[in-house]
DNA sequence: CTAATGACTCGAT
DNA sequence: AATCGAGCCATTA
C-alpha cells in the first residue's frame, strides 16, 4: 500500500481542495508541489484518482482549459457534464472563461 | 537493464 | 503568430 510517491498523495490532496465551479491545470498543481514541469506526473496521479470518487478529476484540465483527460472518464462525456453541472461552460471539450474559473493552488492555498 | 509512452508545459525557431 | 523539440518522473513492455 502507499508504494506510490508522496507526489501522488499531494496531487490527490490538492485535487480534493479544488472548490466546486473552479478548475485548475496540471502545471499549476505541479508548480505548487514544486515539481515544476512534471505536469505529466500530475496527470498520471489523476489517473490513480479515478478509483477515488472523492477526487474531482474533472476539475483538472490542461493549461488552455481543454478536457484532455475526458477520455479517461467512464462516460467520456461525464467530465463535461459534471463541469457544466457546476456552472462551468464547456464547448467542444474546451472550458469557456477558463481564466475566470481558474483556481490556482499557489494563490488560493499559498 | 534499456526503451518507449503518457490526463503537460515552456522555450526556441 | 504558429510549429517543433526538449524536459519532467513513473509505469509498462
Amino acid at each position: 500500500m502507499f508504494d506510490r510517491p508522496n507526489f501522488f498523495q499531494d496531487v490527490h490532496e490538492v485535487a480534493k481542495l479544488i472548490p466546486p465551479g473552479r478548475v485548475t491545470s496540471y502545471g499549476a498543481i505541479a508548480k505548487y508541489l514544486g515539481t515544476g514541469r512534471s505536469a505529466r506526473m500530475v496527470g498520471w496521479a489523476m489517473n490513480q484518482t479515478l478509483v477515488d470518487p472523492a477526487i474531482p478529476a474533472h476539475r483538472v484540465v490542461n493549461r488552455i482549459g481543454v478536457l484532455t483527460g475526458k477520455g479517461h472518464f467512464h462516460p467520456s462525456s461525464a467530465m463535461q457534464e459534471r463541469l457544466e453541472s457546476e456552472g462551468v461552460k464547456v464547448i467542444k471539450d474546451q472550458i469557456q472563461d477558463f481564466d475566470k474559473h481558474f483556481w490556482d493552488p499557489m494563490i488560493e492555498l499559498g
